[in-house]
Formats: C-alpha cells, structure tokens, sequence
DNA sequence: TAACTATGATTGATCGGCGC
DNA sequence: TGCGCCGATCAATCATAGTT
C-alpha cells in the first residue's frame, strides 16, 4: 500500500536498498489469448506464452517479406490457415517491425566508431 | 515435442559477458536510481558508450536486472549496500567538489 | 567432468499514448 | 468509442559462460 517515506530527496543516490518502489510491484495481466471457436471466443485465457511453431513462423516470416503490414481480409486469411487469432498475427507483425527497426538501427551505427574525442 | 529450437541455434549463440566495469557502470546507475531504474533514451545512449557496447543491451541489462531484482530482492541486498555505499562516496565527493567550487569561485 | 548458477538475448504479449 | 500502431517493457525461456 501506500508509504509516506519522501519528502525532500535528490533526483539520484536512494540511501535504503532495501526499500520497494512501485516499478517492483509492477504485473502483468496474464495473456488474454483464448482460443477463436466458431462461436467467438472458447476456452480458457490461455495463461501462458504461445509457443509458434516453426511452420508458424516461416509463414508469417514469408508473409512479412511480402508486406510489412497486413489488411484486415489477409490478417483473417493467415489467422486461419496457421491456426492463430487475428490477434496473435497482428501482433506477431507488430513486434516484427520493431525487430526489423532495431536491426537497421544497429546493422548502421555500432560499425561506425567515429567518435572525436570530446 | 517439435517444438523446434533450431530457430534460435543462431543468435543466442556466442554470448559474451559484458566487462566487469561495465557491469560497474551499469551497476552504479541501477542502485543509484532503484526508486525509478529507467534510463531516458539519452541516458541509455550515454551509458552504451561508457560502457562500449550497444544501445539494445543496455536496455536488456536493465530489463533483465529489474525483473530478476524483484523476483528476489533479498539475493541483491547486498549488491545494492555495496553500490549505495559506493555512489554515497562519490556524491560525498561531488558535494566537496561543489563546496570547493562554490568558495572559489562564486559571487 | 558433471551439476548448478549467473547472465545476455529473444520474443509473445501487455501497457500507455497517439492518430484516425 | 474503438482499432491499429509505436515504443517501451514485462516475463518466461533459451543457450551459454562462469562457478562449485
């Protein structure tokens, strides 16, 4: 619950360790990931992470080279013919991006060591 | 069981630790910001550099140093003495440095 | 050398914010 | 009011490096 330890402290250096902030107590819903039924949504709230299957991912892999974005119709397509919820692709695609930002970002600078003293 | 792991057998690979000052560097702005442990994207950048090695690992260390520090925070207790000792030094230098600054040189 | 632990990287999924 | 995306982060896990 609350606590009532800060008053007056400087931005940095905390003087007790041993203290727990927030960003300690910090939780993550679990996943929400049912399973997609003919009826909407089945089962349970798939409690733990999905594992892709190779298959899974060389699909959508191949899909990604293809576009890097996906319309509502070929989202609904791949959900489908992997066995996935649209959610789960949409997804899938959106870490994708950022995966593919992230290398480009590094696959640039990091060879670069041209760095002037000062 | 196909769960097939060869996927990774690429990446994770070689792995290597970071050097022990960098872990030291890493290390001091953990502690020294354990009320709120998340570098700006300036800050990241700045310690990718003293510690020479990249932007993205920086945020994995942190990522994975609050995770497994709050997972077991008694297992740190003594890491987070040892470094708010250290950075108390060296804030004590800093408040010296200042006071001698300020005497010398200050309207 | 085997068993165990520490640690960097990967990734499916969540969180908050933004734009439409 | 809702949806998709971005950027950051979480949390679990993998594979390896280091220690016992």
């Amino acid at each position: 619950h609350a606590s009532h330890q800060e008053a007056c402290r400087s931005p940095a250096s905390e003087t007790s360790p041993a203290q727990t902030f927030d960003w300690m107590k910090v939780k993550r819903n679990p996943p929400k990931t049912g399973k997609v039924g003919e009826y909407g949504y089945v089962g349970q709230p798939n409690a733990v992470r999905t594992n892709f299957t190779t298959k899974q991912l060389t699909e959508l892999e191949k899909e990604f080279h293809f576009n890097k974005y996906l319309t509502r119709a070929r989202r609904v397509e791949i959900a489908a013919s992997l066995q996935l919820n649209e959610t789960q692709v949409k997804i899938w695609f959106q870490n994708r991006r950022m995966k593919q930002k992230k290398r480009e970002k590094e696959g640039l600078l990091p060879i670069s060591p041209a760095t002037p003293p000062g | 069981v196909m769960i097939l792991r060869s996927r990774f057998l690429d990446a994770r690979r070689k792995r290597r630790n970071f050097s022990k000052q960098a872990t030291e560097i890493l290390n001091e702005y953990f502690y020294s910001h354990l009320s709120n442990p998340y570098p700006s994207e300036e800050a990241k950048e700045e310690l990718a550099k003293k510690c020479s090695i990249t932007v993205s690992q920086v945020s994995n260390w942190f990522g994975n140093k609050r995770i497994r520090y709050k997972k077991n925070i008694g297992k740190f207790q003594e890491e987070a003495n040892l470094y708010a000792a250290k950075t108390a030094v060296t804030a004590a230098h800093a408040v010296a440095a200042a006071v001698q600054n300020n005497q010398t040189n200050s309207p």
